[in-house]
DNA sequence: AGGAAGTATGCGACCAGGTCGCAACAGGCC
DNA sequence: GGCCTGTTGCGACCTGGTCGCATACTTCCT
């Protein structure tokens, strides 16, 4: 456990949020000047492989990482960009019906459900 | 409406499936070696914004196009990466719930939703 | 058919988001 | 202190895609 890793996970816990890597690297950079971007890549890699953090595409642009524990589904509205967290009893009709009818266990944590939001119709 | 556009469709006519744009490139570069890659992008992109084509993206690779006639969701299996098109019918519930709790429409077309399939868990 | 005007194309440079190889540098353990 | 393992900074590289520019092709008008 190194002190750029535990910067990184301070930065994580701090910001209950969706931060991309370039963010959270300025987070640990602002404390940690020499910490390389590479570094905030492979740590955040690892934390993921240990089940720390998860990364989710809410759009075109870059990843987004949060704790794992907090994790949950997204709707990002396509017009305005706005991101609604989603908790995941709303997609239980879904995960039955893929269920049932393809045999497949969804997972609607990683790629977010896009659409409209009621500002932008 | 020019020779690189008329391959283009062509080729996305021909194989109703989901193909990458460096995919399409090669089966029009077939015929018409120097039809550019970029000219591809182009392309597509006019043809998203005329609704003919729409692109999803199944995982973390380059994006698929297909026919905006044939749109429909995607369940793509986080392990062993096989896709199952999914009707639309299957995210009524979700559709439904979404809009009851937060006024958002969803398209669910865009982005896959993840998981795992049959064969691996 | 000829020619002007507008659009599309080939090409290479560039960009974003990330990954990798490598040498230097910990930190732990004898 | 000396060795071993794992981590880091750094720059080069990679993929997927976009852009600026000069040239080439379409289209429309006559």
């Amino acid at each position: 456990m190194t002190s750029s890793r535990v910067l990184l996970l301070h930065a994580l816990f701090d910001s209950r949020g969706h931060r991309t890597a370039e963010e959270l690297g300025a987070e640990v950079q602002a404390i940690a000047p020499d910490v390389h971007i590479s570094t905030i890549y492979r740590n955040l890699d690892d934390l993921e492989r240990l089940g720390v953090v998860v990364h989710a595409h809410l759009g075109h642009g870059p990843a987004t990482y949060h704790l794992a524990a907090s994790a949950h589904g997204h709707f990002v509205c396509e017009e305005c960009g706005a991101m609604i967290e989603a908790p995941d009893e709303i997609f239980l009709g879904l995960s039955r019906a893929a269920k049932s009818e393809f045999d497949f266990d969804i997972n609607p944590h990683h790629f977010a459900m896009l659409g409209r939001c009621k500002d932008c119709r």
